[in-house]
DNA sequence: TAATCATGTTGACAGTGTCAACAAACATAG
DNA sequence: CTATGTTTGTTGACACTGTCAACATGATTA
């Protein structure tokens, strides 16, 4: 089942992966992912028609893999409240935000027109149905507006929580005053405490 | 006071901001800019050490604008109570992360290593404080750690917010079904609605 | 076996950020 | 006012990028 190279579209894919998570999509060049599978700068256009539906590629695993593991943190620990498998599901958001930087960056950067990658756009949209699942069995008898806008509550303030313990630079000044302490400190080390309070906000 | 040309400094910032704003920052080239401002390839780099540092007076002024439109939203309108004020902020940011949509995207970016620009960084924490001192207000006798966790969990929530109503093909998707109707258009109608919902929550 | 198609290579093009070497405009010291 | 030095600008180059057209080769199929 061998052509020239044997499997070329997958290996660029993985490798690009692996490039995209080091170094971040802006510093990857074709080019150099080529010449990593041992193979002319132009070969990977037969298998990608841009650079950027690579990048659609790599963005698309890393959903699959975050919808994954929110999948996991809801479910795995049966003997958990819904409550609590709530929160190890948004805890396991964000420590994917903050470990897998660079990838979680592309897949939510500009430089890809998700509207264009129909594949992208589903499993991107798909990520968002494992939060209204488990909100959905939180909330009994909610109706479909209100989950509709809780699921987007909840979405925005991981997401948006992931951006703001990803500025390091904002831990030293995050705070009040240093009598507070180091708040965004606190919220890193401990992030289920802080979601356990914004859920009973 | 004029050099050769006389304030190219200050020309290419304006010009890069223009840029920035219609192409994004990522087609956005040195080369291009200085030709605009009818000057060599290379003159840039008599005011700008890198291409990035140019990127960060963009971003720099950017966060001025911000902290400015939060200052005033906040402000001016000195009839408003409080809590009415709070929201009037709220909204003007989220407006502003719609409208200027490459500019907040460069502000954002990974690409700018804050901690190498501190008047950048210095300016970006100091945007932060315009919502500590009116969640100050409203929030009278909190202790500051409260207060610094309030301050996160609202800036996560506006953050994450433009974040996903900037993604429009989500508006397509992101309800449980049909008769829900479109919650996150909903949200992008109403915007002061939905922040309103969540003071309350 | 011959024709077709998928996959790969070579070479080129225009564009990029950036650097070294040089040139002109200005500021300042004598 | 002249001489010297510093700012600011230009020219030309380097290595690198994404991408394309033309060609070659291996595999598939008629």
């Amino acid at each position: 089942m061998k052509y020239h190279h044997g499997n070329l579209k997958e290996e660029l894919i993985s490798s690009a992966c692996v490039v995209c998570e080091s170094d971040g999509h802006d510093r990857m060049s074709l080019r150099s992912i080529a010449k990593e599978a041992k193979v002319s700068q132009t070969a990977p256009y037969r298998h990608f028609k841009t650079k950027e539906s690579l990048l659609a590629e790599v963005s698309t695993r890393g959903f699959i893999e975050l919808k994954e593991i929110l999948h996991n943190a809801s479910t795995a620990k049966k003997t958990l409240s819904t409550k609590d498998r709530f929160l190890e599901m948004g805890q396991a958001y964000i420590e994917f935000g903050l470990s897998k930087r660079n990838t979680y960056d592309l897949m939510h950067s500009p430089v890809i027109d998700k509207t264009q990658f129909p594949e992208l756009l589903e499993i991107a949209t798909g990520t968002f149905e494992e939060l209204v699942h488990i909100l959905a069995e939180l909330n009994p008898g909610i109706s479909d507006k209100d989950l509709d806008l809780k699921c987007i509550h909840h979405w925005a303030l991981v997401h948006g929580l992931v951006g703001l313990l990803r500025n390091e630079s904002l831990d030293a000044e995050a705070s009040v005053n240093t009598n507070a302490g180091n708040a965004m400190g606190l919220v890193r080390n401990d992030i289920k405490s802080f979601l356990i309070s914004e859920l009973e906000y």
